[in-house]
DNA sequence: ACAATCTCCACTGATGCAATAGATTTTTAA
DNA sequence: TTAAAAATCTATTGCATCAGTGGAGATTGT
């Protein structure tokens, strides 16, 4: 059920580019998103480009280049994000929507897995799709005027 | 997101074991689960192994050997069966409560990635801890009583 | 004794993940 | 116009995990 490394990464990364968001078209450069949230500058790379084909961000090539967030940051949620980086959010392929693959059980309609999956499934999408980068950026700035450690809960 | 083909065959043979479970101690054949469940026998054998040390189920040998659950199905739920094959059931492990460790962020209290992949985590925590094999048995009972594709609805 | 079953351990082939590397192109500033 | 900084593209590598296979042995019922 986890997530892979480079779908955390990418989620990261939007962050650190929705919460620095301007309307203007300035960018941000690779090597300061790596250096702020310790993610492999040559790894970030890659991925930044898969987000650049899914038509998520644009880059600006260049001395003075660098990525911003192809459109608004209300328009873009973390449930579109992560399937263009990792695939599915269905826990199982035979209850996905936009990646739906028969399984190996005799009879689907009739597979009580199943129906419990699909219940898991839209829950996980509820929360990916209500969730845009805006609301992200928004949650991000009001972490910040925290105190250092609130209460430091550890689970 | 998705569960590894282990996980889900975990599930499904417990579901049959579930759906088949009387309180004597009669046992299900590995033959007969494999066969039921289009699961590679060999596979199976190796997945009942890791249920039976992690306590879910009991084994027989011999000529009339087989599985059987340990406990009853309503003591059984699908996050038990799910954390013993797979581990976590959080999408990212710094939002584990089982398995928690620390991600590469620089700060996790403040990541609202984080914030945000905690309410995803207790989302499929409720659906996976509220599940018992009892109740997936009464839904698959349900379910066999339905007449041929209700209407076979595909997502 | 025999056959059906579980048990244990090892192995393999494939795949994908995470990361690294090198060469190239584009852009801007000096 | 040249050099530096940045993105782009392609390839490859090491590694781990996954899914599945294989064989020898132990246990049990008849």
């Amino acid at each position: 059920m986890k997530l892979s490394v480079r779908g955390e990464y990418a989620l990261r990364a939007m962050q650190v580019l929705a919460r620095d968001y301007q309307e203007d078209d300035s960018v941000v450069r690779i090597q300061e998103i790596s250096a702020k949230q310790n993610i492999p500058k040559r790894f970030l790379e890659q991925i930044l480009n898969d987000l650049k084909s899914a038509g998520v961000v644009q880059s600006k090539r260049g001395v003075a280049g660098g990525y911003r967030l192809k459109r608004s940051p209300d328009q873009i949620t973390l449930a579109e994000i992560i399937r263009h980086i990792e695939g599915p959010l269905a826990p199982v392929s035979c209850v996905s929507e936009k990646y739906y693959e028969k399984c190996s059980c005799p009879d689907e309609s009739r597979c009580a897995i199943r129906a419990v999956m699909k219940e898991l499934r839209d829950n996980i999408v509820q929360v990916m799709e209500a969730t845009t980068l805006a609301a992200l950026a928004d949650r991000a700035r009001a972490l910040e005027q925290q105190p250092i450690n609130p209460h430091d809960f550890m689970i």
